[in-house]
RNA sequence: GGCGAUAUCGUCUAGGGGUUAGGACAUGUGGUUCUCAACCACAGAACCGGGGUUCGAAUCCCCGUAUCGCUACCA
């Protein structure tokens, strides 16, 4: 049977990057095995969640490309996938519940039990619900119902030890002594966390759930719940959290978080794919970089390991640069012009444009480092840098050399690397300079920046013309 | 506080009863060179602590410690 895994965000808030980590597990799991991958939207939460949420997340796992077979948009045998629109389904197992003796009735005033949890926590003791409502009568609480008493559905927690064999951490036991009746179905009607998952993940036939280690502590609940409707418990799998430098659970203080803001920032979502993976997963080698593919041939879930895993920012810049590095120029091109980065009038080929970005990879740690430096390539508009204007230009011989390197350029042929850099050196050595002299005044004037690749690379792809005007611009 | 999980270089990790404890990022030094990158070479850098089991423990067990998580009518 081929395995069946879903990815359940609530819409509180974008993508960030550890659902996005669990997501990449769960799809990259569902592919090696041939199995499906089911998006589902847990807003229950009417409060917290939003539509806005919903689509920024949709437009994150479409980024990363993982894609799902069941789910908001495609559709499937066992949606709907919004779980406000299977409301029915959870308040029907929560009547089952109580008809079948697992659950009771509620009429507890959550304020006075938060009240007396918080007065008993002041004073030390840990309080856990004692219960008084499953000890009403049949008729009282026909009664109360009748009267339209608001009341919740609370699941009857049993005596004895709660276990799972967790695929990441092996078996792991509770005492049900240490978990109080929870509630299913709130007094609004709306189910619980705990009732919907069981409920949508029996319904839609999950067979592994692989989610963050913080469900670790509510699994005991859920196979409770699993028991208590006969159904049959999935495997669980519990990957580690991703955590800031500080070893503190990411948030906004630790800069970006959300996997928008990579995107908008010029990572490439193979490189965001690549670095995710290999977080708190490792195939067992020493390969660093894997193409999507690679990475659904080799993942197993066993690979996973134990520990939380702190997001290192200076690794993916480094995956991210590899990536680019392998990445066709026609394809870097590409994405440069879908990202909406090549707004800058374009005077040159398209062969020449690619010429120019082979050029640029190595020193292109995102997308948008790329646009600043096709600038002189681009454009006559230069951004020119006063420190290195001062440091190159400045000098009284200047001129004059510039203007021998602008005559001298007129007639070479063929107009390439190799031939500028004979007739550059040969102008300097006529002038008793060094070369490196000419050479990086004749950058400066040409992309009025102190840095760039190789000059001779980048006077054959900025093109005679505009090199002789450059340099003869004094 | 209770319950649970985890613990190898600064970081991500491999390994795992007998190894010079391996790789990658980052860092440092050198090489290349017209600059900055990239690239290449080299270097420094780790098995949380204490007991036990064993001829032998970083590896297995226990305890402690630290960290993280759960402890809601959030998910």
């Amino acid at each position: 049977m081929p395995p069946r895994v879903r990815f359940a965000p609530s819409p509180t808030g974008y993508l960030h990057v550890g659902g996005a980590r669990t997501a990449l597990f769960n799809w990259l799991y569902a592919r090696r095995h041939g199995g499906a991958f089911i998006l589902r939207i847990e807003d229950t939460d009417v409060e917290r969640s939003s539509t806005d949420m919903v689509t920024a997340i949709f437009n994150s796992m479409k980024w990363l490309g993982l894609d799902w077979d069941e789910g908001p948009d495609v559709g499937g045998p066992h949606g709907p996938y919004f779980q406000t629109e299977r409301l029915d389904k959870y308040r029907a197992a929560g009547f089952a519940l109580v008809a079948s003796g697992h659950a009771y009735r509620c009429f507890c005033k959550p304020e006075d039990l938060k009240a007396e949890r918080s007065a008993a926590e002041a004073a030390g003791r840990t309080w856990n619900y004692d219960r008084r409502c499953q000890r009403r009568s049949a008729a009282e609480v026909a009664a109360k119902v009748a009267a339209g008493e608001p009341s919740a559905i609370r699941f009857l927690v049993p005596p004895g030890i709660t276990a799972f064999d967790d695929l990441v951490h092996g078996r792991i036991e509770f005492d049900n002594a240490n978990i109080e009746d929870f509630v299913v179905i709130r007094s609004d009607d709306y189910p619980t966390y705990h009732l919907s998952v069981v409920v949508d993940d029996v319904d839609m036939q999950v067979s592994d759930v692989v989610r963050g280690d913080d469900h670790i502590s509510n699994t005991p609940k859920q196979v409770l719940l699993y028991h208590a409707m006969h159904a049959a418990v999935p495997r669980f799998a519990h990957v580690p959290l991703i955590m800031g430098p500080d070893k503190k659970r990411l948030s906004k203080r630790h800069g970006a978080t959300s996997v928008g803001e990579y995107e908008a920032q010029g990572y490439l979502p193979e490189a965001m794919v690549n670095f995710l993976a290999l977080l708190g997963w490792s195939p067992g080698g020493d390969q660093e970089i894997f193409s999507r593919e690679e990475l659904i041939q080799r993942f197993d879930l066993e690979g996973i390991s134990g520990g939380n895993a702190v997001f290192n920012p200076e690794k993916l810049d480094w995956f991210n640069q590899q990536h680019i590095m392998r990445m066709s120029a026609a394809e870097i091109l590409g994405r440069l012009r879908s990202a909406g980065l090549m707004n800058v009038g374009l005077e040159i080929g398209e062969l020449q444009i690619e010429k120019v970005i082979d050029l640029l990879k190595p020193r292109s740690k995102k997308l948008a480092d790329f646009v600043p430096q096709m600038r002189p390539f681009l454009s006559d508009d230069l951004v020119f840098d006063e420190a290195a204007v001062k440091k190159h230009l400045s000098d009284p011989a200047v001129p004059g050399l510039r203007k021998a390197l602008a005559s001298a350029l007129r007639t070479v042929e063929p107009w390439t690397a190799a031939a500028l850099e004979e007739t550059l050196r040969a102008v300097a050595a006529a002038h008793g300079v060094k070369a490196g002299v000419l050479i990086h005044a004749t950058r400066v004037a040409v992309t009025g920046q102190g840095n760039s690749p190789g000059l001779f690379e980048v006077l054959e792809l900025v093109g005679r013309d505009r090199v002789i005007r450059r340099l003869e611009l004094c």
